[in-house]
This record gives C-alpha cells, sequence and structure tokens, in this order.
DNA sequence: ATCGTTTAGCTAAACGATTCGCTGGCAAGG
DNA sequence: CCTTGCCAGCGAATCGTTTAGCTAAACGAT
C-alpha cells in the first residue's frame, strides 16, 4: 500500500535503522549513503507514519482542545490562537465541543485519554462535583481555559473576570446609572460567578444596593438572554442599563432591545463581556470588555508544553490571570438620554 | 505507567486474546471470564491505547479539515458541523487553518498523511497549478469543501453560487437598481468566479452591461473590501447597490459606508453572501445569502465515510451542489431612497 | 476404548517505526 | 604480523494492540 521504511531501505540497499537515522538526522550517517537514502525517499515518496512513531516514542505529538461550543466567537478566537501555537511547536489539535454538557465532556475526555493526546486544554462545564474521578483517570497535563474548578486546584489561563465588570459597570456608574440590571451566566461556573461578583463589587463600592431583581440569570445562551431582558425591560421602573455576562447573551439582550422598540442608549444603555468584530458594526457600537483572546490561547499551549516537558507531575498549579480591556462605544450614555459625555463613540 | 492489556490480563488471569475479545466484543467468551475481565478493567482503570489499535487496524478514525480560517463564521459552523457528524460516526478531527496560503497548505496536506487521517475535508486555497502532485502523494480519501478545483474532478460539497448570486442580484435589480456594485474574491477560487458568474447572468438577463470598473476585487477579507468599498463609493456617479461575496467582506464594505456617513439602504442598498447571526442586528439588517452551513459539513462527512468504506477508488466523483436562500432585510431599498417596497424588513 | 468434532482460550506473529548493542573492517601502534 | 580501538552500519527487540492458528478439554458416536 504506502511504502514503509523497509520500502525505502530496500531501495536504497541500506538497513532500516540507516534509514530512520537519516529521516530524523539522529546518528552519523556517510554522505553516500546519505545520497541513496535520501534519493530513495523521494523515489518510493515515503511519508514516515505517525501512528507507529507515536507508539514507539510513547507521543502523539497532538493537544487535545474541548471547548463548549466552538460557534461562540470568543472560543473560536482562542481556538485559532490554540491552533497555530500548537502547529508552531509541531503539534496537532482534536477539537471536541461540549456544548456545556457534563455527560458529552466524559465522553470527550475519555476519548483524549484513549488517543493518548500529550496534554489537554480545556473549558470544562461542570463543578467539582462531575469530576470526582478524574484526577485519578487523567494522565495527561491538563490546562484549564477560560474557567477554574472550584476546589480542583489546576493550571489554568483565565481572565480577570471580577476586575473587568467591575470597571464596566463603574462606567454606567460613572455616567449616571443607578438601576443597573445584570444579566448571568451558568451559576455553577467560575467565571459567572466572577462577573457577578465584579458587578456587586462595583455597586457595593458606590454605596449602590440593588434590588435582587435586576441580576436575572442567563445560560450563557442567547435565547436564555432574550427572555431574561423582556422579564427585565418590563419592570417598572426599568433598569436604565443592562450588563451582558457573555457575547452570545448581549445578540439576545440587543434582540429583545429591538422587539420592544427601545432606543440605545436613550431609554437604556448596553455593556457586555466579549469584544467580537462586529460588536462596533451595531449602531450604536456596542461597549464591550474584550478578552486578550490571541494570548490566551497562546498561554494555554506555553503551559501545556511546558508541563509535557516536565518529567515529574509535582508542580504548584499555575494560573495565568490575563487582563482585558474595555471598549468604549456607543451602547452606553446617560440615564434618560441626557446628553452624551465628552468622548469618541462609534 | 498506564496500564495495558497486558496488565489487565494478568489480572484477571487470562490471557490478552481473551481481554481483547471481551474489550471489542469480538469473539464468544464465556460469562465467568467475561466478568473477571470486566472487573478487571475496571481495577485497572484501563484504557485501551489508541494509538496501537490504529497501528494494527489500519485506520485512525480521524478525519483531518483544512479549512481557511476557523474564524470566517462559515468556516466555523461548518467545522462544528464536521464535528458533530464526525464525533457521531467514531471519528475524531483533526483542524487545520491554511489562511489562504498554500504553502501552508502543502504543509498540513503532508501533516495529514504523516498522520494517516482517514479522509480528508479540505477547501483549497489554490488552482489546479498549485496540486501538480496531489493526486499522486495524496492516498486517503479527499472531500473538497466549499470551492472546487477548476481541471481536478473530486469529491465535492459546494454551493450553488451561480443560482445564489443572480437571484440576489436580481432583486437588487427588481427594486430599480441599475449601477450595481461587486466585490469579487480571490479570482483563482470557484466560489469567486461563480459569485461574478451569477452577477453577470443577472446583469445580462436584464440587458444591464455594468461598467467594468464597477466589478473591483478584493480578497474576502475584510480590510480589502474597505478598500475597494471605498473606492467604489468615491465614483461619480456612485453605484447605488453594493454586493459582497462573502460575509468578512460585507465587514468591511459597511465599515466604508459608515466611515463616509452613507445611509443605508437610502445613499445605498447592500447585499452579501454568507449570512451570519449579527447580520440581523444591524441597522437595517443585512440583507444575506445564507448558505446551510449543517448540511454541508454533514454531507462532507457522509461522503468522506462512504469513500473511507469502500475497498476500490475507482469511483466517479461525487459533487453535492447544496441550495442557499436569500434573506431579505433592511439593507437593500429602491435607489434615491424611494418609497421603501412592500414586505417585511428587519 | 478410540476417534472425530467442537470450541474456549491461548500463543505468537504481525502493524511500522526507533534504538540498543553488536559486528566487522580498517588504521594505527607495538 | 597481531592487537587494539574506533565507528559506520546492521539486526533485532520493543511499543500495545488484534487476530490467525493452535491446543487441549469435553463430549458423542462408534
Amino acid at each position: 500500500m504506502m511504502p514503509t521504511i523497509k520500502d525505502v531501505a530496500r531501495a536504497a540497499g541500506v538497513s532500516v535503522a540507516t534509514v530512520s537515522a537519516v529521516a530524523n538526522g539522529t546518528k552519523y550517517v556517510s554522505e553516500p549513503l546519505v545520497r541513496r537514502v535520501r534519493h530513495a525517499i523521494d523515489a518510493t515518496g515515503y511519508q514516515p507514519h505517525g501512528v507507529a512513531r507515536s507508539l514507539k516514542n510513547g507521543t502523539t505529538q497532538t493537544l487535545g482542545l474541548i471547548v463548549t461550543d466552538i460557534t461562540n466567537p470568543f472560543f473560536t478566537a482562542v481556538a485559532r490562537s490554540v491552533e497555530d501555537a500548537a502547529h508552531l511547536a509541531g503539534y496537532a489539535v482534536v477539537l471536541c465541543n461540549s456544548d456545556e454538557d457534563v455527560e458529552k465532556e466524559r465522553v470527550y475526555l475519555q476519548l483524549m485519554r484513549r488517543r493518548r493526546v500529550d496534554a489537554l486544554i480545556w473549558a470544562p462545564a461542570g463543578d467539582v462535583a462531575s469530576y470526582k474521578d478524574f484526577r485519578a483517570s487523567q494522565r495527561a497535563p491538563t490546562i484549564l481555559l477560560d474557567r477554574q474548578i472550584a476546589g480542583m486546584p489546576m493550571d489554568a489561563v483565565v481572565v480577570d473576570n471580577v476586575r473587568a465588570t467591575r470597571e464596566a459597570i463603574e462606567h454606567l456608574i460613572g455616567l449616571g446609572h443607578r438601576r443597573i440590571a445584570l444579566i448571568t451566566g451558568l451559576p455553577h461556573l467560575s467565571t459567572s460567578r466572577e462577573r457577578l461578583q465584579g458587578y456587586r463589587d462595583a455597586m457595593a463600592a458606590h454605596a449602590l444596593k440593588p434590588s435582587t431583581r435586576l441580576v436575572v440569570q442567563g445560560n450563557f445562551r442567547s435565547e436564555s438572554a432574550h427572555d431574561a431582558a423582556l422579564r427585565l425591560l418590563h419592570m417598572d421602573p426599568r433598569p436604565t442599563a443592562v450588563f451582558a455576562s457573555n457575547n452570545l447573551m448581549a445578540i439576545g439582550l440587543l434582540r429583545a432591545i429591538r422587539e420592544l422598540g427601545l432606543r440605545c442608549p436613550e431609554d437604556i444603555s448596553v455593556a457586555a463581556f466579549d469584544d467580537f468584530e462586529e460588536a462596533s458594526l451595531f449602531t450604536p457600537g456596542l461597549t464591550t470588555i474584550a478578552q486578550p483572546t490571541i494570548a490566551i490561547g497562546a498561554k494555554a499551549v506555553e503551559i501545556a508544553l511546558k508541563r509535557i516537558g516536565e518529567r515529574d507531575d509535582g508542580h504548584l498549579p499555575e494560573v495565568a490571570k490575563m487582563q482585558s480591556v474595555l471598549r468604549l462605544r456607543g451602547s452606553c450614555g446617560p440615564p434618560g438620554g441626557g446628553p452624551p459625555r465628552a468622548g469618541k463613540r462609534i
């Protein structure tokens, strides 16, 4: 079928050991033999059998990447970055979508073990209770992505959610808002909790005690935010600003505002976690918290490669906390449609 | 290190053959032995070594997927669909981004061969000249995605670009437009050529002979369309409508319109190939051609699996031509800001 | 009792690489 | 001339599976 190293050896009239030495440059081989082997490789069209090599070497040169959904632009961007960094280091990437489903995730975790990925980069969907047996079963270095698992200290690359959200909310407060609503994500995820914490911190710092009705729960998907937003927007008095805890929920929120015929920012100011290309093209542009997606992916791979290189695994977990930036656009203005504050708005 | 089938065999007091038979259900094994083996598997935490299995079986249960850029929402959606379908059939997916770069692509094609993927799903970046030696070197079944390579009949899943574009342009003509501009993609790609063809067909069918200046070339990236659009919008007389040949270029086009302070659709109507979630949230909503991304990905996997199952490879190429739908939104109106036609606009 | 038949379960040979340790030829030193 | 040392290149074991082909036990028929 496909030529093997044996075929090359036969064609060059040498042993397989010599072909291997030439192909990998692992040993000195005399000039004439090198030429003959090189020639035989070209002639046969030989490509080393990666699977056989993996078996012998005990390394697959593969990284596993489990995200909740690659169509979420945040994960798309991170995945792209992970793949770039991985390929640069000679690793390929196997991608899975857990859909925030712990059962599906269990299947994929098992898949990664069977395939003997050299390391796993993973945005976990569950909390510590879901991963009772994880420590025992997983052998490959594992780097958490975007989220941490409370009670399981592990390597992780996350963003400073508390600070980022606090700043965004304080921006709204600075514009004069007092009734600021929050649409949260799934409550067992560290990101949701931290973003909620940032909201509370900001409000408390300005002696605001928001009604609990202003904090409504979504599930990080567009639809949930749409429903939540409809409830919020029908409240009396209506909140003057709403913050969505991620990009998809921002979409749902905007849709609800559009449906009710409310004007933004005159009737309601909007901001959200996660930036995305189209955010600046909305009218008005959407104020967002932009995560450093490239840096996040690159950092995750960096830690993964470091762990692969380490013989022992007795190291302290490394938690890289990345910094986001608040991108001010036109969707936030003074409450009640007052005169817009100075500053560039898109 | 990790338990092997040998460890399980020892623990259960049977031979490795029996463990294999139990694990795979490939042979009858007596009830008591099955129990002992099952128990030993649990006790040891054994997970079959996928690499060794691949070597023996000659199949990796892996599909290669090469797209130009996963951050392009079209490819994101298709990739998601490919992965769903692949996983359902027990295959994993290795993902690569060629960035429309034939050199990078060559590296990835080689990677796929080394890794012995069972089939390859591939959006090629080059034309036939770039793939002179492809036929000889590639062994795995290969399904082209989104684009075909003129002069290389191969399995492919594409969309009916000519018809889709013709319909969109005819929609504009129907609104009264005569000076309709087109921003094309990279000229060597079948998608660009077919979309251009659809534009020409539509114009010709209505006895319109568009100035060649109305057809400007982009490269499928946002920036190129932005520049192209600036040139178009400064023309005198200005085109009354612009069609962008893909989603990213639609973004660049909209940005340019925004920068020049033009109103859409009063000053200029806009439509584009590729739908995306945010398209309906723009003001006005963007009229787009929505490709059936889920169906495209699923079909590609379907053909791939079929080919994997076939012993011989003497089959005629299968070209699946999928149908898109034109999503009418508010970005297209009568030229010169006339009264909007009847019908729902978002 | 002997033979043949059936069959559960075992032994060992692949799969295609890498690599340890050996071989044998040659140069230099005695 | 013989020994020693050196080293290019080779043979064969190994990685963890699957599976062809074998062994031996059990049983029925003669």
